[in-house]
DNA sequence: TGGAGAATCTAACGGTGTTAAGTTAGCATG
DNA sequence: CATGCTAACTTAACACCGTTAGATTCTCCA
């Protein structure tokens, strides 16, 4: 019972299951022994495939990380940004667990270095100056992570009386409940629609 | 050494010193154990005063939002989400390690609703509709949460070659690590600019 | 046929948040 | 003034965590 006679393991089968516990019980849910249980495997094991859990994890958000699309830049820089903010919010809203994760920094260096420069690339090219280019570029990436981890909705609880009686300014907060994922979405849109039109604004004053 | 004669120990106290491994050691880097150390106690002590470490930290987060101003509303929305949207900013700028925390919902209800109430009240008085009202409140804190977060230049590490060579678009992008504060503060000024010149335009269209 | 190395195992280390049980100081009551 | 209650600490311990060490067994190649 020492080493199988076919493998047990993947690298892509515990990148699977993984992700599968984190979007179940949460990053914090994430433990190398449970992953190992639902592997069938004791926990050890894992480190033969990766070396530690950090890279493990780091190797799950590049694999969310590939979803998002930054080609649309070759019909225009508002239609490749709008493209790119979308992509990354429909990819991290997928997954949304993960997002603390993700948010302390690019994992594979590469891709991310990759992804940034064709932004950068595709905002230059239609004539935005480089530092405003820079700018741009963090501003979205600001609210995709922004809208993806504070999930402003989350913020309310379903107790109703309090509401009606203390704060009268939020009137129907407490249909935000049941709204939630609709309230999200809609003001990432109108975040970026906004940010978008100011944009446009700036590059043709008219 | 049971019971000492002056306590030892205070909530205000506790919640200082936590703060303060936070800032220098991260989020991480607090454990109750190095927190009592620190305090010149035993860890189990620490239970007396805080039922919890989450409670705590709840605590702690609320302590740092109660510099968030919200008052400007009374000199029109556009002063009122402004001076809402630095304070803010600044306040998580103050503890960046926090923040991941901080995210993760409504530390102190009762306080984060008077907040929310306040911003819901001074928009929809200046005349934006309730529904609008929510999605600004909503995307200013994406953008602030995004912001103090992502930071953004953080993703970027200092090997400078990789970047000559291989990311054209990138350019001066090694240079990102000396300004990344700067870069920071501006890119958030900038979205904040481009957001607030879209919402003017769109309340009054001229 | 034998030896190298791949893929697993069990045992263990130092760390975590937290609970249980013991100890002593201050304070209220008879 | 003595008695007892509770506040504020102590040390010991539990179950978990990420990770390492060392043993074990299988496959593959010379």
């Amino acid at each position: 019972m020492a080493r199988p006679t076919t493998p047990l393991l993947s690298q892509a089968g515990i990148r699977a299951s993984a992700l599968e516990i984190i979007d179940r019980d949460g990053l914090d849910g994430l433990s190398m022994r449970k992953l190992a249980a639902a592997l069938g495997v004791s926990a050890p094991a894992l480190y033969f495939h990766y070396p530690t859990k950090e890279q493990l994890l780091d190797d799950v958000a590049s694999e969310i990380m590939e979803k998002v699309d930054v080609s649309a830049f070759s019909h225009g820089w508002r239609e490749g940004l709008l493209a790119w903010a979308r992509s990354y919010r429909a990819a991290l809203a997928e997954h949304p667990n993960i997002v603390p994760f993700l948010a302390r920094g690019p994992g594979q260096r590469d891709a991310s270095l990759r992804r940034a420069d064709a932004i950068h690339g595709g905002l230059v090219a239609a004539g935005w100056p480089p530092r405003e280019a820079t700018m741009i570029g963090a501003s979205t990436k600001y609210l995709v992570l922004g809208a993806a981890m504070g999930s402003f909705s989350r913020g309310f609880v379903d107790d109703v009386q309090v509401y009606l009686d203390r704060y009268p300014s939020l009137g129907d907060a407490h249909r935000l409940r049941e709204h939630a994922d609709t309230v999200d979405r809609d003001s990432f849109e109108f975040a970026l629609t906004m940010f978008v039109d100011g944009l446009a604004a700036r590059l043709n004053p008219s």
